[in-house]
DNA sequence: CTGAAAGCGCTTACAG
DNA sequence: CTGAAAGCGCTTACAG
C-alpha cells in the first residue's frame, strides 16, 4: 500500500509553522550539521568561505536558532521565574525591573508571575516554573509553608524569597526592617504629641503586616502607652474594607488622633478617608506612593526601596548559581522616614 | 585502560544538581518509560496498582516532569513574551497582568521584557522570546520597523503590537484613542476659556506622542487658535527635560494659560511645576494617575485602561494561535475624559 | 494494559 | 578546518 504523501516528505523546505533546522541550513549550505552549529554560535574554526555560505542559507532560510532544544543539551536555560503577588501594584512593578536587570546582565530571561496572594496559585506558579527549568526562583510567598520547594532546591533550583520569609525551609530571604521601620514611623507620631494612635494593616498571616504591626505596639509601649483594641484593624487591602476600619477608629468614645498606614493599598483609602473628616488626623504610611509629597499635607512615609530589594535578591540569586555554595541568609534593608507634613500634624483634641 | 567512575555511573540515582527523569522513574518502578509518561500525564490505560508503584517512584525520586523537553517534542512551548517599555512604569503593570491572566487562562506563562524604550533593545528582546519559541509576542513597539519580525511570524509566532502600531508589517494593533482623547482633552480648556494651551509630550518618533499632538493641533484648529511653536514641546519624559519645557512655556511674553501633558510620566512633573506657580495654571493629562483625585485641585485626565488594552491584546493573541485565521485589524479603545478640577480652572489672566 | 523504537533540534565528545 | 554519532528528556506512532 503506498504511503499517504506528507508534508514532512520535504525535509530541507521551510515548512508554513514548520521552521527551519539546523539540520535544513546544513543541508542548503552543504556541509555538516556541527559546521552550522559552529557558525551560530560564533564558535571559531571554520573558513571564511564556509562560513559565508553557511550564512547565506541561514538568511534564505529564515533559521533561528531553537534555544529550547539547545537547553535541553546544555543544561541551563538562562531564564529566571519570579513569582509576585501582583504585578499591577506599584510596589512590584520596579521590583521586577530590577529582577530583570539583574538577569539581564547575566544574560537570562524573566519569567514573571502573579499569585494574587492566593498559597495554592504560588505553589502552582513555582512549580510550574520549575518544571520549566527555570534556574533560579524569586518568590514573594503568599503561604507560609515552602516544603513543596524541597525536592526542586536540592536539585540545584537556586532560590530567594523575598518581602517575606519562607515557611518550613531554610533559605535566602531579602526583606525590609518592617518592625524598625514601623516602629520609628509609629514613634514619629508619638513625638508629636499623639497617644490614640490607630493602625491599619494587611491580614495578620502576612509576615510584613504582623512584623509592622509589632513595630506599632513596640513604640506604644516604649511610650508607655495602652493599646486598644479598637486602635488595630488587619485584614484585607480592599477599599470597602480598609474605609471601615478607619471610619470605625475615627469614631466612638476615644477616637485615634493619628493613622498608621501598614501599606500602599491601605493608604490610598485612608488618605480619601482622612479628606473627608471635619479635624485633622496625622497620618504616616508604610511604602512611599508617587504623588505623595503633592498632597496637602504632604503624606509622611516610611518608604522601601523596592528597586534595591529586587536588584539584591538577584544578585544573591545569581551567586548561588555561579556555585558560590553560601548558606541561606536573611538580608534585611534600611527603610527610610520621609517627613512631609501629614506625620508631623499635632493631635486635634 | 578503567574508566574513572563518574557520578552518572549511578544511572537511577537523583544526584545533586542533576533531576531524575522518567527513565529513572521506570527503572525503580520496574515499568518502561511509556508507561511512566502515562502516569505522569494522567492519561488513561493503567492498571491501579502499576500507577501507584510509579506515583511511589516519582515521589521517593522527588520526579518532576521536564517541561523543555515536552515542549521540544509537542512544538508549542505554552508561553508568551511580553516587551514592554518599562516595567516599573505604573501604566504597563496593569497592562502586563491583564496579558498574565488572559495567558493564564490559556495555560502559558508569560515571559516580560522591557526594551527601555531602545529599539535596538526591543529587537533583542523579541528575538530573543522567539528563539525560546515562545507561541505568540505582544509588543509595545519602542523602534517603528518590525521587518526584522517577519521570518517569525512566517514560521507562526502569533504577534499582536499594542500602544503603537508596528512599522513595515502588517498586524494585529491594539491602540486608545490617543488622537480622539488628546483632542477632546485640548477642547474641554478651550470650552473654559483657555486659549494660550501648551503641550508637552514625548519623543516625536513615538506613535503615541504624535498622535496627541496631532489631537492637540486639531482641537486648536477647530476652535481657530493659531498655536505657537512655543506653545509645544515634545522630547525625553525625563523630570529635567519637563521641567524646562514647563517653565519655558509659562514665562516670556504670552505664557500658557493651560498645560496639556501627554503622558503620566510628564504628568507628574508638571503638577510639580505648576504647583510652584504663583498663579493658577489649568491642566489636563493624558492618563490616570492613582491619587489624582486627592490633589488639589484634583487632576482632569483623559484616562486610558491599561488593564483593557492587554487584555484584548491577549485575547487576540489567542484567537491567532487558536487558527482563526483572522486578517490583521486595528482595534482603537475609546478614551474616557474624567473632570477633576484642574482642567476647569479658569485663564488667570 | 504495556513497552521498544524513533525523533523533536540542538550540543558534546570524538575522530579524521 | 570539518563532520558523524550519541545523547539531552520527553512524546508519538506502533506493535504486542
Amino acid at each position: 500500500m503506498p504511503e499517504t504523501p506528507r508534508r514532512a516528505d520535504r525535509p530541507s523546505a521551510p515548512r508554513y509553522g514548520n521552521r527551519p533546522t539546523m539540520k535544513d541550513v546544513a543541508a542548503r549550505a552543504g556541509v555538516g550539521l556541527k559546521t552550522v552549529s559552529r557558525v551560530v554560535n560564533g564558535e571559531s574554526g571554520v573558513t571564511p568561505e564556509t562560513e559565508r555560505r553557511v550564512q547565506e542559507a541561514i538568511d534564505a532560510l529564515g533559521f533561528r536558532r531553537n534555544d529550547s532544544a539547545r537547553v535541553l543539551r546544555k543544561g541551563r536555560t538562562a531564564s529566571v521565574g519570579l513569582v509576585l503577588e501582583d504585578l499591577a501594584d506599584p510596589f512590584y512593578g520596579p521590583l521586577s525591573r530590577a529582577v530583570e536587570e539583574v538577569a539581564r546582565a547575566h544574560g537570562a530571561l524573566l519569567i514573571n508571575g502573579s499569585s494574587a496572594e492566593d498559597p495554592d496559585r504560588e505553589q502552582e506558579l513555582a512549580l510550574a516554573l520549575c518544571a520549566r527549568r527555570v534556574d533560579g526562583l524569586v518568590i514573594i510567598p503568599a503561604g507560609d509553608d515552602h516544603r513543596y520547594l524541597e525536592p526542586e532546591i536540592k536539585a540545584g533550583v537556586a532560590t530567594v524569597f523575598v518581602d517575606r520569609p519562607a515557611g518550613g525551609i531554610d533559605a535566602d530571604c531579602v526583606l525590609s526592617d518592617n518592625f524598625g521601620g514601623a516602629r520609628q514611623g509609629v514613634a514619629h507620631l508619638v513625638a508629636h504629641g499623639h497617644r490614640r494612635i490607630g493602625f491599619i494593616g494587611d491580614m495578620p498571616r502576612i509576615h510584613t503586616a504582623s512584623e509592622r504591626l509589632r513595630g506599632y505596639r513596640t513604640a506604644m509601649e516604649d511610650a508607655g502607652i495602652a493599646v486598644e483594641d479598637a486602635w488595630m484593624s488587619l485584614g484585607a487591602t480592599d477599599p470597602a474594607r480598609v474605609r471601615r476600619a478607619a471610619e470605625e477608629m475615627l469614631s466612638g468614645p476615644s477616637p485615634v488622633t493619628a493613622v498608621f498606614s501598614g501599606n500602599n493599598r491601605v493608604t490610598v483609602t485612608v488618605i480619601r478617608v482622612l479628606a473627608e473628616q471635619s479635624r485633622r488626623v496625622a497620618l504616616v504610611a508604610f511604602d512611599d506612593l508617587e504623588l505623595a509629597d503633592l498632597l496637602q499635607p504632604g503624606v509622611t512615609v516610611v518608604a522601601q526601596d523596592a528597586a534595591a530589594i529586587g536588584r539584591t535578591a538577584a544578585d544573591r540569586l545569581f551567586r548561588q548559581l555561579d556555585g558560590a555554595l553560601l548558606l541561606p541568609e536573611r538580608i534585611e534593608l534600611p527603610t527610610r522616614l520621609i517627613a512631609r507634613g501629614s506625620g508631623e500634624l499635632p493631635p486635634a483634641d
